[in-house]
DNA sequence: TCCATAATTCAATGATTCTTGAATTATAGG
DNA sequence: CCTATAATTCAAGAATCATTGAATTATGGA
């Protein structure tokens, strides 16, 4: 991921409703959600979802795909990961040390086997 | 970090000028620099770059101090630590696996076996 | 085919945000 | 005190982004 692309994801990442919309996909996994469920889950009008959902495309956030009459869709991951890294590969540029906490409280240990969709942090 | 301040450090980081100005200040570690040396690396105005280093200020992202004549800027590494960390957990939400690739490319690895941990950045 | 549903597109408006240059504040040196 | 330097503040205009509602496209079922 090169500078104008972690500033595009930041720019989508940077208006509320994106951001709660990116936070619900993550949630959602990969199934996704279809475009009305996501307008009625973030309480906005189905033309300014499609407004949004259509920025998180376009910055690489979401993926979108047509199942019947809906779209779903659903979190990229990998530019996600991307992110991170860029952050990372940032944060830590001559400096590793300073970043290396955020490795220790990150959440991403070994998941414990659950059933239940639960807060997997803390 | 909640929401609403990991929104404001995406807007902050949504600014071409202003991802260069962070990028810029991290790498220029601790000491940090002026706001005219700023400026010039920047290639923007006096008063455009003032603009710019109050918005990074104001989302936390750098941290300001008057030093004779000149007023040193220098990167909040705590905030971009937080930042990180905000975006694995939304990342890794129910799905840790999926963000696990990203701790292992990242550039904070094994951190050289120092004598002693300290920090470095007071 | 006709209708209902799901979603997007479009144009207009409103709201933020960026940039620019002039004026202002703060500090150091002669 | 006067001048030069470093930076910020302010107001105006330009540009970008967000919201709204009406019109449009696409799909599936009766």
């Amino acid at each position: 991921m090169d500078e104008r692309q972690a500033q595009s994801a930041f720019a989508a990442l940077s208006q509320g409703t994106r951001l709660r919309i990116v936070r619900m996909l993550v949630k959602a996994g990969p199934e996704g959600m279809a475009a009305g469920a996501v307008a009625a889950e973030a309480e906005v009008s189905s033309s300014n979802v499609s407004f949004h959902l259509k920025e998180l495309e376009h910055a690489g956030m979401i993926a979108a795909r047509r199942e019947a009459r809906s779209i779903i869709y659903s979190a990229d991951y990998d530019t996600l990961r991307d992110l991170i890294e860029f952050l990372m590969k940032d944060c830590c540029a001559g400096h590793p040390e300073i970043c290396t906490p955020a490795l220790a409280k990150s959440c991403c240990a070994p998941a414990p086997a659950t059933t239940k969709r639960k807060r997997a942090y803390a």
